[in-house]
Order: structure tokens, then C-alpha cells, then sequence
DNA sequence: CCGTATCCATTCCGATACTG
DNA sequence: CAGTATCGGAATGGATACGG
């Protein structure tokens, strides 16, 4: 998308998507959750050319989403972390999954609990007592109606 | 993205990607949310060139989340309508917009509850026995070992 | 109104070479 | 190892013109 930047979008989906609206930038923070943190690593698992991955990690830490701090090991090198921001991704990175996984025939992956390794609840919506709500129970109303 | 193709990776979020990985594909999902369903309609309400929007419409059609039907009115053309696999992507979309909301500073639309117009809880992780989860306290493994 | 076809500009991607 | 610089090719986007 050229045109328009959607960074001034009114719609917080349009801006959320021209802070990750790129395939590699989903997969980055992927691997960013999966616990890599050097430009070696995101380039191995993503098999991605250094010069776009280098584009893509200063876009991504430009927004926000990543970090960069002095690296854990002795080394001069920085290491990528996930902001606070960033790991406010897990949940779409989740639901994207979730949504892949649904409608695929058969299972990936399934999401545990560390405490108990039992399966999460799939994500879904709850109204305020509780109830769950599908897609058409609800509506999106602009902030100022509230 | 040109050499993985992400359709036969391994990784559901991946797959996903490749079904409605551009801004494109999912700024027009939320517009048939919003109730979009004329070609027409896209065009104007996202001002998109009509040989992308055909492309992306075909696109979402073979990937199965969006269908066409004959028109409501008597005319020879068609809608587009989501699908039952369409509207499982109410989740992501959400996902993304709470994202962006909460990052944002000031709050732009509400989700609220059709029944009693009170807001919906936000989206959110939850163990099996209820707790809330966050992202720390989950793991992603792969199917076979569950 | 709903598209398809064409053209052109731009952008993006991957490979490679290079630096500290 | 962690990038930057450059380059050619491919894909994409937008405008416009055209057809059913």
C-alpha cells in the first residue's frame, strides 16, 4: 500500500497494521516471542536478506515494538528485545494463530499453561456478567458515544 | 515477501499470513465487518485502484474467507460476503484494534455489548480453571506432543 | 455499476560484496 | 557477528481506458 500511510488513520486496526502490517514484521515479532534476540538468529529462522531484516528491526524498534539492548554476552553487539508494547502483541499474534489453526484440518500447535501444561481457553469474547459473544453480538462504537 | 511462499510452513500464524497477510486483505475484512459488501462499496470507502481491490476480493475468495452471492436487489451482480471462515477473523481483527487502542494514548471506538450496551471485557487469556494468562505464562507446543 | 486490461512508476526483495 | 551499500529483477500500486 503506497498511498495512503494509514499512520494518521482514524482507525486503530489501519494504524495498527503500518506498525506491523508486513508479513516479516509479524514474523519477526513471532521469533522475537520464541526467545530470539540477535540479527543472526532472526536471520536464520526467517531466512531473510540482512538488508531488509536490517530495515525491518530499525521499523519495528522506530514503532516501538522492539528494543535495542547491550547484548546479555560480553559482546559489543545490541540484542533485540520486545517492549512492553511488543509483548502487548502476543494476543494478535495468538489470535492469528488460533484462526490458522481453526480452520486448517489439523493441528499445529496447542498453547499450555506453564503452571499446569494443561491447554488455554481458546480466546473469545465475554460480555461484562460473563456470557460469551460472537461477532454479532457486539458492535464498535466510536469513543465519543461512550 | 517473494521466496517463502508461508503457505505449507509449518507455523499456523504463517499460513495465516499468507491467506491475509497484506494491509489490503485486511482492511477490507473489517470493511465487510462494518457491512460491506458491494465491490463498489470497498472501492469508495477504502479508495483503492479497482484492479487491486479485484485481485484481493479473488484472493479472499480462493482462500475461503470471503464468498460471492447474488445480489440482495434484483441486480445481475454479486456480493461479497464473509464466510463462517471469515468471520472467525472478527478475533484477529479485534486483536489488532485493542492493540492499537492501547497503545495510542487516547481511546477511538468502544466494543460494546449489543444486549446491554456495556463494554466488552477486553480480549484475554485464560487458564483452564479461569486465571488470567499472560504471555509468560504460556507455552506453544507442538500438537503432537499433547 | 462491476469489473478487466494496460501502462508506468515505485517499491520491495534477494544476492552479493564490503566494513568494523 | 552485525550490519551497510549497491544492484538487478520481480512484484505491486495507481491511473486510466475500456467493455458488459
Amino acid at each position: 500500500m503506497r498511498r495512503k500511510s494509514l499512520e494518521k488513520d482514524a482507525c486503530p486496526v489501519a494504524r495498527s497494521l503500518e506498525a506491523v502490517g508486513d508479513a516479516w514484521s509479524v514474523l519477526i515479532v513471532r521469533e522475537a516471542f520464541a526467545g530470539k534476540r540477535r540479527f543472526g538468529e532472526f536471520e536464520r529462522s526467517l531466512r531473510v536478506a540482512k538488508n531488509i531484516l536490517a530495515v525491518r528491526l530499525r521499523k519495528l524498534v522506530a514503532r516501538g515494538v522492539l528494543e535495542q539492548v547491550p547484548a546479555s554476552d560480553g559482546s559489543v553487539h545490541q540484542e533485540y528485545m520486545l517492549t512492553e508494547k511488543g509483548r502487548g502483541l502476543y494476543l494478535v499474534l495468538m489470535a492469528i494463530r488460533q484462526w490458522g489453526e481453526g480452520c486448517g484440518g489439523k493441528t499445529e500447535s496447542v498453547l499450555i499453561d506453564r503452571r499446569d501444561r494443561k491447554p488455554v481457553k481458546p480466546l473469545a469474547f465475554h460480555a461484562h456478567d460473563g456470557r460469551e459473544l460472537g461477532p454479532g453480538g457486539m458492535e464498535l462504537v466510536p469513543a465519543s458515544d461512550a
